[in-house]
DNA sequence: AGCATTATTTAACTTTTGGTCAATAAGCCC
DNA sequence: GGGCTTATTGACCAAAAGTTAAATAATGCT
């Protein structure tokens, strides 16, 4: 009921063909087929969720509903793959090494890779598609949640703490570590306000803007983390 | 498909009765059935999303689904009344008046203002209803953002502005209003972890946590507004 | 050109699910 | 306690939506 699909896009099969009249059906090497469909799929289920029904999937793709099952047994199969892809293959290790590097001071790198975080992950599909799955079953975005836990977050504390000329060693407490979901859910609830929420966050006001706020944020962040914590 | 409610409560019926054997049943004061239906659907499409299915409300409450018709025309009609429900019924005019307290410091105000919107609106069903009806249609929770844009924030920018002993009446600029929302957005992220991936956050190394986070975060905020907007 | 393979479609099945309506019975009034 | 009102139910409908199986035809190979 809700999610309402009455809008898709048009079958639009004419394309990269000699004959534009004939109705140019099918035939689509496996891998591709399987690529595009994963592809739309991963679109597809952001903006109307889980729920959403294959029938107006497929639509989108100009091909029968029922061309789905050679390629995935079930529609949950499908949806795994969605969450696979979209929660696995999205993370950039160059974070940690970003993060490791000698090279930049504790400030340069929160502002790198906060940058980068937004433009990576804040995107409409990301944003969703995690929303959604968490909705239904955080099990599954607890994965990515995990990566953030174990991979990111004790960098971020150490840069933290080094940025205050505090010592590195003892384990992040939870103080610091919620001081700092601060900062983090600040910066992910720009997603949430964009791409679900549909509000324009960009002031046009600011130049270059998304870099500008993350800039004022990581610098009160860090600034009061040495007061905070001192 | 997604949102499983295989493990609804049982029907139980069998409560301030006499007879306790008997399968106790019917007619209810009119005015209490639709407060009771409504309440439960409340917290069952937080919990399911508004695809949840009628069947499995009405088994919730030991009454056929059919009854629901008796209440509400449809079940649009429903979730529209819950979506009033939370949205509407949960502001509190006291936090404007709070914010335009004269006897009160503007971080006091800051303060025990986030306090109670985190108490108040961070719920479960609040949370997770908004984020169910942001994504699929966010005119409905425009309504509330309506309310916090033009209510809320200008009062919290004028507080913002006081405490950095600057002067309080031209409008917000948007750079201001970016780094205010970077503390509610960090604030409200703390529902979304809790309500929707199921995140403990409370640290129980932090005495009354929920407080203590809130008063990092607001001062760190408010003091870097000093250096930031200076 | 003809054939084999298999991607794709057509048709059909099944379950789910919002919704309707007549039948039933709980509680109230006299 | 008999009857009236109406809250509640049970049977049923139709459309939606996931899934299956057989039929069709595009493509590659020889």
């Amino acid at each position: 009921m809700r999610f309402t699909e009455d809008s898709v896009s048009s079958p639009s099969r004419v394309e990269n063909q000699t004959d534009a009249l004939a109705p140019t059906r099918r035939r689509m090497n496996i891998a591709d087929r399987k690529r595009q469909i994963l592809d739309r799929a991963i679109q597809f289920f952001a903006k109307y969720g889980i729920d959403g029904q294959l029938r107006n999937l497929t639509k989108e793709l100009g091909v029968t509903h029922t061309l789905l099952y050679h390629y995935f047994p079930t529609k949950d199969a499908l949806i795994q793959e969605v969450y696979k892809e979209v929660f696995e293959s999205r993370w950039k290790s160059e974070w940690e090494e970003l993060l490791d590097d000698t090279k930049l001071s504790p400030e340069e790198k929160f502002n790198a890779f906060y940058l980068d975080y937004t433009n990576t992950v804040l995107t409409y599909d990301f944003v969703r598609i995690l929303m959604f799955s968490g909705l239904s079953d955080h099990s599954i975005s607890d994965r990515f949640f995990e990566l953030l836990r174990s991979r990111l977050l004790p960098r971020l504390i150490r840069e933290t703490r080094k940025y205050c000329n505090r010592p590195v060693e003892p384990d992040p407490t939870e103080r610091e570590l919620e001081f700092l979901m601060g900062l983090h859910g600040g910066i992910f609830y720009i997603g949430v306000r964009r791409w679900i929420y549909g509000q324009a966050i960009y002031a046009p006001s600011i130049p270059n803007p998304e870099q500008a706020i993350i800039r004022d944020r990581v610098q009160s962040y860090l600034h009061s983390a040495k007061t905070l914590f001192a």
